[in-house]
DNA sequence: TAGTGATTTCAGAAATTTCTGAAATCACAG
DNA sequence: CTGTGATTTCAGAAATTTCTGAAATCACTA
């Protein structure tokens, strides 16, 4: 491995990170190439930044490829092709979250809804479907709230974002605004 | 492995999740058997259950204890132990976003701010950093906004995850009011 | 203190994942 | 078509991770 010494930190760091994750070790390296790179780079130059073999880099990239990470870029009268990342961080933030919701909470979800289906055939099926549906809510709702923050804007999600537990000063407020109008004029619908 | 089939299809699916995350086949399988089990189970019980070895039991428990994940139990006039995974699944939730989080993000974190501090020797490391940097400040502002909202009861965190994107209606709200009053009652203090 | 059963440790076996080099494929130019 | 260079594929090698059984340790009792 042949690189400036700040950008080969980066790169181990994120070597060994990549295995935390279920990614592995090249496949983090090669990112964290790109993302550093001041412009694209083609696959025998990663080969050669990083002293791995030519196919690792072609079948990592597929992978970065999988997970929608890496932009392929062309230059003319050259036939290679030549990778980036996306320029904005946020933007990548929301792929990763995509992409790791599609392969760790989908299929856990549907695992789960289907197994709530079945009749149980035991107490001990019973108590088992009980605490499943318990996970199965709370995985229900963290991603409806995903669905729902994904759709907004990078600058109101930053907002949000920065207001962080504020934001329930703003829920209280709220509620004494309404309970306030309710006790001046009180509402007969409202049972409570 | 002798499982009732609900309850076997649960632990093997967490096995393989297991494995997409960084934990192993074993150490998901384990946790899903105690997070589903009515009762607190030995590991004499768990190794029969999943058909390992005794020995993988004892590591894979250890590792789960790393990760905070599970609680011993004892019973009178029994010198075993006995485990369970805690009841509350926000509570859960809750442990394994902050083990994770110091897993995963911190040590990137300390990375980054280290890399950020040194001199760049070149054009190549300056860019380089610019890139590290964008990647720091969206990683803070993530971190802070997750240690401000890990401090609310679960009850509000539970609100506001349903209010989803509907908060920022709320601010819309609350800026209109803002600019409302500031319209009738302008603060020379105000610049803008 | 010796004995008993539960638990942990750890060296090596087994399984899995990652990586490579050689061959195949592909895309284009002459 | 044929040649050239880039890229991909894939069988097996290398590395890593996981798992086991035997031995060691530990905690407690008689």
């Amino acid at each position: 491995m042949n690189l400036p010494p700040l950008v080969q930190s980066f790169v181990l760091h994120f070597g060994e990170m990549g295995s935390r994750w279920g990614i592995n070790r090249t496949v983090g390296q090669i990112y964290a190439l790109l993302f550093v790179s001041p412009a694209p780079v083609c696959a025998e130059e990663i080969a050669e930044s990083l002293g791995i073999s030519r196919s690792n880099v072609s079948m990592s990239l597929r992978e970065l490829q999988a997970w929608n990470l890496v932009i392929l870029k062309h230059k003319p009268d050259d036939r290679r092709d030549f990778f980036t990342t996306p320029d904005d961080v946020w933007h990548i933030l929301r792929t990763l979250a995509e992409e790791r919701k599609k392969r760790e909470v989908d299929p856990t979800l549907s695992v789960l809804r289907e197994i709530l289906m079945q009749r149980p055939a035991s107490d001990a099926e019973r108590h088992a479907q009980q605490r499943m549906s318990e996970m199965h809510t709370l995985i229900e709702q963290l991603t409806h709230w995903y669905e729902d923050v994904k759709q907004l804007e990078t600058e109101r999600l930053a907002t949000l974002l920065s207001l962080g537990a504020k934001v329930t000063k703003l829920l209280e407020a709220k509620d004494r605004v309404v309970s306030l109008g309710r006790s001046r004029r009180p509402n007969p619908a409202n049972k409570s």
